[in-house]
DNA sequence: AGCACGCCGACT
DNA sequence: GTCGGCGTGCTC
């Protein structure tokens, strides 16, 4: 009898792979198993059992799995339902999905380890100059990474070189796989069980009576263990005691001190955990309303003006999920997860609380992942951003998505990309869990799918403890302009309403919008801007390590003082970002200390909670920030929130610009007036008619909403069409030229009107590949899956044309 | 995605 | 004349 597997590959290909097992593991193995397999001549990958069975495949041999990695199943039949789903709606492959679903250590790979063969002579004049260099080195150590061996050889074609030298025999190579995990341990100290009679213990002493740090320590010791009656971690004994490693490692040398290991988790934590707070009465409607809507909807959304108090209705529905004994997930924009959120939650639930993101180590995140698994108490609660719906939950109650609207919810590179909240629903599906969406400013979409019925709909529109909205004004720039009230990007009014709210002792906030003005240098005498050489886009400029870079690919070169095209000493920074706000501020206001939140400051783990903390203890009295500051941050003495300039961001060409723009605006003035007072908003724009404007002014989300839902009727976008993106990469222009044109005309032979472009984006060049875009518009009565197997189908068809073969072909579905 | 095989330009 | 560039094809 024969036995087979069928794998799933950690690499971007369509199909499964079957391997042969012997009886026994085909016993005990099940789906959801990893095994390590052989893959191609040399590599060995993890690989995910999902089918074990005993059909022979027809036209290959199958090969035989290397090891068994797991004791039981990691990945859970319901994780794999979701990845075929994922997979079909996404039209991504699975191994894209397995890749991103896990955290990386559990996806080992092999490296090639390269040894001197000690058998054979070695004979010097037989040996090229590389073949030379790797048995020198293997000399002075006794084995090479191919890593090192790029360094060595200095180039990256370091395979032939070892294959010649196995060819003679003087090396060989093993293919070796790191279990990257170690679970997290901690050394405990006890006395030697001889000192246990207290007779002994006293000649113990005497005898260290010439060693006194070492008696300190067994004295320490003793007092410790009989004061805490926990076992004496090591590390606690030395800090105690007060002495160095030393002293503590040669009591354990001459046995008077014993260690052991105790494996601990790397997330824990210790606290006191404290009573749901009650409700006030327009929360604790909202919270019976969706409890009710919960008995006949799978999903509900709860549209609550900001400030309303969210938390605390989900803090309640929470406690009820856990109560019954479900796990409950609670997914926030990547950015949100700011300790503000984790320390309230872990007010309320303690230890029951884990947190996934990708600020998390490797370690971390498998612990998280098997605490799931194992449906431990630890993970009741478990906070996380968009790659958290990949945990293997088993008993699955509520999903709540935090600030529904937020367009980080979308993977966009690499695959899979798929949509956080949308796939939660499926998610949630799979288990029979309940979904709630939350968000001052509900995502055109999810409004209009509660509005015609598919979602429940819960509204919250009065703030906690009755604050009132702020006030919003709105600034002519154009009119200040004409008749020079400006002072660099300040309207007098703007400068006004800052210098009252520090009058008052309150705080600021300055909003700058980051993307589509970064600040660029531009030659005075010429107007040549330096350009990014790997793409289509100028340079921007950083003051903060004096440099230019490119956004897109990461190039970076000094600032330069002459122009490189026409050598002229006349550089010029134009345009603003946060950086200039930031320094006008300073001479604007000398006295005042000015905060910046943007990528720049909050590199690293620890980069937002450092400004965020400044500003709440108020060391900061101005905050100038991007985006970042409008993603669910508390402070309780802003008085004034001021939007530098609306335009940017409402003259985006993206069907969806006036939509963001309005949740953006929306957020970032509920920054203002968290307390008794009423805050004050100032939007500086060159278009203060600007219909957006004017809805936000009055916080019209109901307008908003039904403008864009006309919009979007008549010019045939999301929610009445579905949209698909395709996009071409190649370093060659012409050739991205030819296949977009092939593409898109087979693509119109099927959906005709409804296939626009190809286009070039805004940038065309990224990293030296030109890219261009075509959009596919999907009607709502057009079946989904016929068209995603029509779109299959075309795109075999591209790649079996010998000159498109080279072509990246990335497909976005829900490209929004 | 890797990695090997195979065919054409810039060097000893 | 070779080394090494990357285009092409395959991996159970």
């Amino acid at each position: 009898m024969k036995y087979f597997i069928d794998v799933i590959l950690p690499i971007p290909l369509q199909k499964l792979f079957t391997y042969s097992i012997t009886e026994a593991e085909f016993h005990f193995l099940k789906p959801g198993f990893r095994v390590a397999v052989p893959f191609g001549k040399r590599k060995v990958y993890t690989a995910l059992v999902v089918n074990v069975h005993q059909n022979p495949p027809e036209v290959y041999e199958a090969k035989s799995i290397q090891q068994i990695l797991d004791e039981k199943a990691v990945v859970t039949s319901q994780q794999l339902a979701l990845w075929k789903w994922i997979s079909s709606y996404y039209m991504c492959s699975l191994g894209d999905i397995f890749r991103a679903a896990m955290p990386s250590a559990f996806l080992l790979e092999s490296e090639t380890v390269v040894y001197l063969n000690g058998e054979k002579e070695v004979d010097e004049n037989e040996l090229d100059d590389h073949e030379f260099l790797v048995i020198e080195a293997l000399g002075h150590q006794s084995s090479l990474k191919i890593e090192d061996l790029w360094a060595i050889l200095d180039t990256k074609k370091v395979l032939p070189v070892i294959n010649r030298l196995i060819e003679k025999e003087l090396v060989t190579v093993q293919e070796e796989i790191y279990e990257q995990y170690k679970p997290k341990e901690e050394v405990y100290v006890l006395l030697h069980e001889q000192f246990s009679s207290e007779e002994k213990m006293h000649t113990l002493l005497d005898d260290l009576s010439r060693a006194p740090k070492q008696r300190e320590v067994v004295m320490r010791l003793f007092s410790l263990s009989a004061s805490t009656k926990k076992p004496v971690k090591k590390s606690e004994l030395q800090k105690e005691s007060q002495v160095s490693a030393a002293v503590i490692k040669s009591l354990i040398d001459k046995d008077i001190l014993k260690t052991y290991k105790k494996q601990i988790d790397r997330v824990s934590f210790e606290g006191e955990t404290n009573e749901v707070k009650e409700l006030n009465e327009y929360q604790q409607t909202a919270f019976k309303e969706i409890e009710e809507s919960f008995k006949s909807k799978e999903v509900t959304l709860l549209h609550g003006v900001t400030s309303s108090g969210k938390t605390e209705i989900y803090v309640q529905l929470i406690e009820n999920e856990i109560a019954k004994g479900k796990q409950v997930l609670y997914l926030v924009p990547e950015i949100a997860l700011t300790t503000q959120l984790i320390h309230r939650l872990r007010h309320y639930f303690g230890e029951a609380v884990s947190i996934y993101h990708s600020k998390y180590s490797v370690n971390e995140r498998v612990e998280v992942w098997n605490n799931t698994l194992n449906n431990s108490p630890k993970t009741k609660l478990v906070v996380g951003a968009r790659s958290s719906i990949f945990l293997p939950f088993n008993n699955l109650g509520l999903v709540i998505v935090d600030e529904e609207h937020e367009t980080s919810y979308k993977q966009f590179d690499p695959a899979p990309r798929y949509h956080a909240r949308d796939t939660a629903i499926v998610l949630a599906n799979i288990f029979k869990a309940k979904v709630l969406m939350g968000t001052a400013t509900p995502a055109v979409e999810s409004y209009f799918n509660a509005k015609a019925g598919k979602y429940g709909l819960v509204n919250l529109d009065r703030r906690f403890g009755n604050v009132l909205m702020p006030e919003i004004e709105l600034i002519d720039l154009k009119d200040k302009h004409k008749k020079k009230r400006m002072t660099g990007h300040f309207s007098d009014r703007l400068l006004e309403a800052i210098a009252e709210a520090l009058d008052n002792n309150e705080q600021v906030i300055l909003f700058k919008n980051r993307r589509g003005f970064s600040p660029i240098v531009e030659c005075g005498t010429c107007g040549h801007s330096p350009q990014c050489s790997n793409c289509d886009v100028s340079l921007t400029y950083h003051q903060y390590k004096n440099e230019l870079r490119c956004h897109y690919c990461g190039y970076r070169m000094a600032m330069q003082t002459n122009c490189q095209a026409c050598g002229v000493a006349n550089l010029d920074s134009k345009g603003f970002g946060t950086q200039q706000v930031e320094a006008e501020l300073k001479e604007l206001f000398p006295k005042v200390k000015v905060g910046r939140m943007d990528l720049d400051t909050t590199r690293g783990k620890h980069g937002y909670e450092k400004i965020i903390n400044a500003f709440e203890s108020e060391e900061i009295q101005i905050l100038v920030g991007t985006q970042m500051l409008t993603k669910g941050l508390d402070f309780r003495n802003v008085g004034l929130v001021g939007i530098m300039s609306a335009d940017a961001m409402l003259n985006f060409p993206d069907f969806r610009a006036h939509e963001r723009s309005f949740h953006l605006m929306v957020q970032v003035a509920g920054r203002a007036g968290r307390t008794q007072k009423r805050g004050k908003v100032l939007i500086q724009s060159f278009n203060p008619y600007h219909q957006i404007l004017q809805q936000v002014s009055v916080n019209d989300y109901d307008g908003m909403f039904t403008d864009q839902v006309n919009e979007r009727r008549q010019y045939e976008y999301p929610p009445f069409f579905r949209l698909i993106k395709v996009t071409l990469k190649h370093k060659d222009y012409n050739k991205v030229n030819r296949g977009a044109d092939w593409l898109a005309q087979y693509l119109k032979n099927g959906f005709g009107k409804y296939v626009l472009g190809p286009e070039f984006p805004p940038v065309s060049r990224i990293r030296n590949q030109y890219h261009k875009n075509i959009l596919i518009k999907i009607p709502k009565e057009q079946s989904l899956g016929n068209t995603k197997t029509y779109i299959k189908k075309i795109r075999n068809s591209f790649e079996a044309v010998p000159d498109f073969r080279s072509i990246r072909l990335i497909i976005d579905v829900d490209n929004y």
